[in-house]
DNA sequence: ATAATAGTGGATAATAGTATCCACTATTCA
DNA sequence: TGAATAGTGGATACTATTATCCACTATTAT
């Protein structure tokens, strides 16, 4: 469904809400601890979401990572996804087919879209 | 959402469908050549497929690949999918927590078994 | 100021999935 | 029988993803 770095990227995201929503700002050790992650991958992963400006990093000694308490609750799974995997969820066939498309669609491509929505519609969510 | 070589997979048991209900047999090339996809490459999974008796393949001059006609509208999507690339799109949860089941469900699990049986029920119908 | 901490960014390695090559076997037909 | 055809299977190459390493910068406290 996601990339192994979306995956990670989700699971930090939920892990650093939680301990924002308590006022704790957390490591990159923390983080990779509590999810279960590469250390030096993960760092990767926060950077991209820290450029997006989903989460915030701040260096020196007590620095880590944090979000914005208020804004919790408006940050949507699919701001993240897209961040890390970008639309590839999306966009395409699910068969990977080029011609396929509403006027041209392949045998299964209602069914697929329809799955899409629902998707779609669930990442919409907050965490 | 499948791998390269399930949707090859897909597009080749749909070709080889369409041609077999029209009592045409059908060769590598013309299978590779029909859904666009590297030649040596469809050989691999088009052999999975005929050991998974999905469809029949006959060597010699005039071989070729083929499908039953009468068991044509029994064939699943979702055999040719778990043939393919495994039960991988079922299991595990979609944050790939380990500790993550009805009992102890992540913040997401919901939702995604409800999107995950959607697709299942999808997969489960004919070409 | 300086030492310690913590994130940054670029280079690089390991792995899995994708793709190709080639020698081989089975089958058909002349 | 033998030549041509077509799929088989094993070995190998390529590519993107996943993962790691290390030198660097920014920040804080002493």
């Amino acid at each position: 469904m996601f990339s192994k770095a979306c995956e990670y990227g989700i699971r930090a995201a939920i892990y650093i809400a939680e301990q924002s929503n308590q006022n704790k700002k957390v490591s990159l050790k923390d983080v990779a601890k509590a999810i279960e992650s590469p250390e030096a991958y993960t760092s990767k992963i926060l950077q991209k979401l820290s450029r997006c400006n989903i989460i915030n990093a701040s260096k020196g000694p007590t620095g880590g990572f944090s979000m914005d308490k208020q804004g919790l609750d408006k940050v949507k799974l699919s701001t993240i996804v897209s961040a890390l995997d970008g639309d590839s969820i999306y966009v395409g066939c699910g068969l990977g087919l080029k011609q396929c498309n509403a006027k041209m669609p392949c045998p299964v491509h209602n069914q697929f879209k329809e799955i899409r929505n629902e998707l779609k519609k669930m990442l919409e969510t907050t965490t």
